[in-house]
Formats: structure tokens, sequence, C-alpha cells
DNA sequence: ACAAAAGTGTTGTCGATACACCCATGG
DNA sequence: CCATGGGTGTATCGACAACACTTTTGT
């Protein structure tokens, strides 16, 4: 198989390219159905997921290396990526898993190889539009899709307690900063903006106070074009104003939910 | 020199305890007169300072390195230590830097010696009880005090950006978090507190609205004694609630300045 | 016409600010 | 006795939550 020589090379060879000792593992949000999803690839010859993980090239910013990583799983650029936490803890790693993966390829691991040494990680998480994300898999896994934050698979190591940090980051930063821009299409309405806060939240909200919060904001241009072919009044669309929008991301908003 | 031999033994053999590639770099905080201040030290042959450094061992957490650290340069346990960002620019290092230090205790380093491979630094900061502190240098440094945060030394590196960074965060946390426990006495008044936060966020409160605001979190205890001595009249002396502050750090405050 | 969804308005509460007043102490 | 700092009280404003009303649309 020729994936599975692609996997034998980045055993053989990783520790060339590689920083040592650390990883990257970005959690991945996006918004579908009214459902907050997170991008999980399913690792080859395991019943175990992970989320979006890399490695940092020795003279790579680590930053970049979670953009580098993000889009090789979108395809997406430009995108709403943060540093949140770094897990250190020198039992995380788990040895067996490496084994069996390595045994899988033919790889013959001794005791100090690279792989099987202690590994730090940098958790990111980042919010995506999810109609634009191609999930690609890669040759160290057979899957890679969405999963709903309340019916999650099994995960690695300790990718449970990452994602769960990541979401618990999300929904503080709610608070101080503007989001919808990264999750929704361009055009919304204001409906789906809150749906997007209470999934979130995982709260219900005041649909009217909520408009005025968000129109307070100032970050909402109104469009002349409304939502039609739902049943019932047609609602306004809106686009973010970009301007307004980065403006509040730097300054923070006034916040409080 | 017993102390250089020190040295010599940390670049000789430091590869073989240290994981690497990673460093930890804790900001630490102090109040006293008034005034906010930084424990630097001023490392040996060069005339610059740094934040509290150090390495994590192989097998050791990284919050047990930052604890570690932290007690090795004041002496103190059981201290207010968090994790607020991580320092990945792969061009942060300063290989003159090292090269010059070793060249002063005659260690002679190759291209692929592990100091000088590249470093990502994990910033801590702690808040600290100035009294309690017995700033400690060693083997590396030949000072160790405290500075006030708008009179720095030349500072090492990327550590003026650490600092900056952590004074922000900091800034920040105020406004969710009580703080302070660990940088005040045991006991104080409130307009000593008031000086703390001011300090802090570099700006004027006022005197009233914040004496009521602090009562309202609930976390303090009014002692019977005032204190005596100064001119004018005397203030309560408070102390913190401890079970109550704990609590409040967990949930957060209201917050809002 | 009516149910359901969307848009707009009104009111009450609470916290934050601003300021006025009183108390204590040392010079 | 008065200047200075400390303690307590009150008025005002604005943000936010709760809730009423009107408008639009498909069936």
């Amino acid at each position: 198989m020729v994936e599975n020589k692609e996997l034998y090379k980045f055993f053989a060879q990783g520790e060339k390219f590689f920083q040592p000792g650390i990883s990257i593992d970005s959690v991945i949000f996006g918004f579908h159905n009214n459902q907050l999803k997170v991008l999980l690839t399913k690792l080859k010859y395991v019943n175990l997921w992970s989320v979006a993980g890399g490695f940092v090239y020795k003279d790579e910013h680590i930053d970049d290396a979670a953009t580098r990583i993000l889009r090789e799983r979108t395809g997406l650029s430009n995108i709403f990526l943060k540093q949140f936490y770094i897990f250190g803890d020198p039992r995380r790693s788990d040895r067996k898993f490496h084994v069996n993966r390595m045994r899988h390829v033919g790889w013959d691991a001794d005791r100090n190889y690279w792989l099987l040494k202690r590994f730090i990680t940098i958790g990111y998480y980042a919010l995506v539009n999810f109609t634009n994300v191609v999930p690609t898999r890669d040759y160290m896994s057979d899957l890679c899709d969405w999963y709903d934050i309340h019916d999650l698979p099994p995960l690695i190591m300790d990718h449970g307690d990452i994602l769960g940090r990541a979401l618990e980051t999300l929904r503080t930063q709610l608070k101080y900063q503007p989001i919808g821009y990264n999750l929704l299409p361009q055009k919304f309405t204001m409906p789906e903006l809150q749906k997007l806060y209470e999934t979130i939240l995982d709260k219900k909200l005041d649909r009217r106070n909520f408009q005025r919060k968000m129109l307070g904001y100032d970050i909402l241009n109104r469009l002349e074009q409304r939502r039609k072919g739902g049943a019932h009044k047609a609602p306004y669309l809106y686009s973010f104003n970009l301007k307004k929008y980065h403006r509040a991301l730097r300054e923070g908003l006034a916040g409080g939910w």
C-alpha cells in the first residue's frame, strides 16, 4: 500500500524534520443543522478518533504549524485559530497506541524511538465555516468527519480533556468577542446567529434581547434582501461589517451572558 | 570557581535530564511600596536580565516544573501560578547569548548542541507576597532582585514580550478573579487593597465605590483591629475569607473595571 | 383566518458611577 | 481646630431581562 509507505516514512524519518517532543492538537469547531460540530479523524488500525493533530517543523512557528495542519484537514486558510492551553502531563502519551500502529506498517521501534518519548502538546481551537470545509484525511487516518459535540466517538489519549477545555474556552471567549464570522455563511439571519450562540452556550436566549444586544455591538450590516422560502415571516439577512468586527475582536465587547 | 563548575555541568549534562526544546519562563509579580514589581535575575557574563526561567525534567509535569522554579527563586511554595501563553517563534532563541556564556566556563559547543537548538517556552505568571520572598539567584545568575514594572533593566531575548503579555493577562484576569490574597500580607486595609488594584490597572479608582464593590464580593473578613500609627483616621484591617475566596476563584466574579 | 415566526417597544431591576456628608487623628 | 484620610449614604444612568404588541408569511 502506497499510503502505508508514507506512514512508514513518517515513522522512519519524522525525527529529522520535526521539533522533538512537541505536537499540536487543534479542536476545529463548525456549525451545522443547529448543532455544534467538531472535526475528528479516525486513526488507522485502532477504533479511536483524534482531534486535528500534527507536528511542528524544526524551523516553523507553532502558529504556522497549527495553520498548516488546519489547512491540511479542511482545505481552508485564513481562519480563526487560537492557542488555548498546553498539556504537559508526562504521562499523557499512550505508548501502546504508537507501538500498535508501528507494528502494522512493519516499523520496529526501540525504547528510545522519538515518537515513544514524551510529548507536550499545544492546544489550539479553530472556528470554521462548516459548508466550506472539505474534511480530508491523511495517511495516518482512514476517516475524517464532523461529529456532534454531544455525540462523540471514543477519543485517543487525553483528547477528551483537550476538547472539553477548548469548548470551555470558546464559551468564555464568546462573552468578550464576536465570533459568528468564522462559523456562519456570509449572509445569515438573526435567528440563525442566535441559534449559534444558543448552541455554544447550551442555553436558550431571549429572541428580542438578543437582537437588540447584537445590533448594539454595531458589527452587522442589515441587507436589503430577506430570507424567503421558509414558512412564516421572512427574516432580514445580515452580513458582518468586517472593519467593525475586527475592531471588536481587538478591543472586546461589553459582554455578559 | 565551584559555581562555574555547576554551570559547566549544566552545559555538559543538561541534555540527559531535561526535556529537549522546552523551557519555562515565569513572570513573578510582587507588590511593594505601592508599586508592582517583577522578580528578575541578572545572568552571568552579560548585562541582561531574565524572568525566572528553567527547564522541565524528562518525567516532570510542566506545572510541577514551574512550581519548582518558582520555589528555587523565591523560597515559596503554594503560590498562585498559571500558564498564560506559549512562545513558539523559531527565531526567538539567541544563539550568541548561549555561546557567549559557554565560552566563559570553557564549554565548547558544536552546532548540534542541545542548548543551541530551538526552544519553545511556556509562559507562566505568579503572584507572590513580596515580604515573604527571599530572592535567590542560582549558578547561572549573579543577581536576583525585584524591579519596578515601569523601570526595567534590559531583558534577554523576547522576555520583554513575555513580561508584557503576562501583565496584560494579569489585568484581564483581575476583572474576573480575586487576586489580593497572593500579593498582600495576611492583614491589610481597604486602601492598601485599592492601591494594589490601581497599580495593576494603572488607573485611579473611586475610593468609596471600590470599597462597596469589594465588600459586595463577600470574600473579606473585617477584623476588630485597626491599623494605628499612621496620621489620620485609623482604617479597618481585613483578611481574606479563604473559603469564599477560593469559591470566587473557581466561579469568577461579576467584574468590570 | 390562523399559527408560527419575525420585528419593535416598554418597563423594572440592578450594578456602576458620581458625589455629599460624617468620623477620626496628628500636627 | 483644621487638613487629611477613612467610612457611610444617596441620586442618576445605563445595561439587561422580562414581557406585550404588531407584522408577515404559508397553509
